[in-house]
DNA sequence: GAAGTTTTTAGACTATATCTAATCTGAGAT
DNA sequence: ATCTCAGATTAGATATAGTCTAAAAACTTC
């Protein structure tokens, strides 16, 4: 996603392409990691340095709202977020905490009735486990 | 899970059955929501008021390191903890925030060699959308 | 019942997130 | 161009979540 995809997309839902906002969405973009909103502020801060954390948790906020952003959902402290690009699952390291983006393939849904009246968005699937890193590690230490 | 079988996993797994650590198990066994630590400190704290929020932190990091408890990954703020009984997939609310359980069964993994090096333990699948309540709430109003 | 270990406690401290009121910005109207 | 005003941003206070420390208490073992 380049510079004016991003502008157009945050046009598109009615939010004002801000050098703040845009600095968010740009890191979230680039970095396909799972950044903490620390992270994401500091991003922010590197483009304007008088920039306050209130505002990249506003734009945070504002972004998940306008379907921009997703909160992953990781245990520890501290949300996390990536931007909505290829769907994907995730394996997140017992051990360092990392969190990884692994091929999207479909999940079944739950047979039968046993949804009852819930209306399901979306599915989510998370592996925990060692990551390669760590697995070597554990396996050679 | 009653009271002999709560007392025999913890000293099973090497650790005391203080009243409190029992109180933090009986709460999960009991209730088998998907607690935050501050609900499972309360609960504590009915059984003894003096209790202080550093031995509920300790005794769940202690009944997670022992394998009775599990963290729950959702998004937002404050850890969820529940009791590791009969495996289960999770639906989270949009809504509510609502954490409910779906029946277990067998996910896929990743084909191939996609996962590389890492080492799965465990897969948790997450559906998000409106439950019951909300979904009807939503139709109806 | 003494000695040593584990656990708990109170409260300070750190980290994370939100709120508030004042100020600033920019896109459309003129 | 510049006025206007809703939307954005700011600093810093406040709220919420979690961790640490040192001392006291509660078990275990002898």
């Amino acid at each position: 996603m380049d510079a004016a995809e991003i502008r157009q997309f945050l046009e598109g839902s009615g939010l004002r392409c801000t050098p703040q906002r845009f600095a968010v969405m740009a890191f979230l973009t680039e970095h396909n990691r799972h950044a903490t909103a620390a992270e994401i502020f500091e991003a922010v801060n590197r483009v304007d340095p008088r920039s306050s954390r209130a505002t990249t948790y506003n734009n945070l906020r504002d972004l998940v709202q306008a379907g921009l952003v997703r909160e992953v959902a990781v245990e520890g402290r501290g949300a996390r977020f990536e931007a909505i690009g290829v769907p994907h699952h995730h394996f997140v390291c017992d051990h360092c905490g990392n969190v990884e983006d692994l091929e999207w393939y479909d999940v079944p849904k739950p047979a039968g009735g046993s949804l009852g009246k819930r209306v399901v968005r979306e599915c989510e699937l998370i592996f925990r486990g060692l990551c390669s890193n760590c697995a070597q590690r554990s396996a050679s230490g």
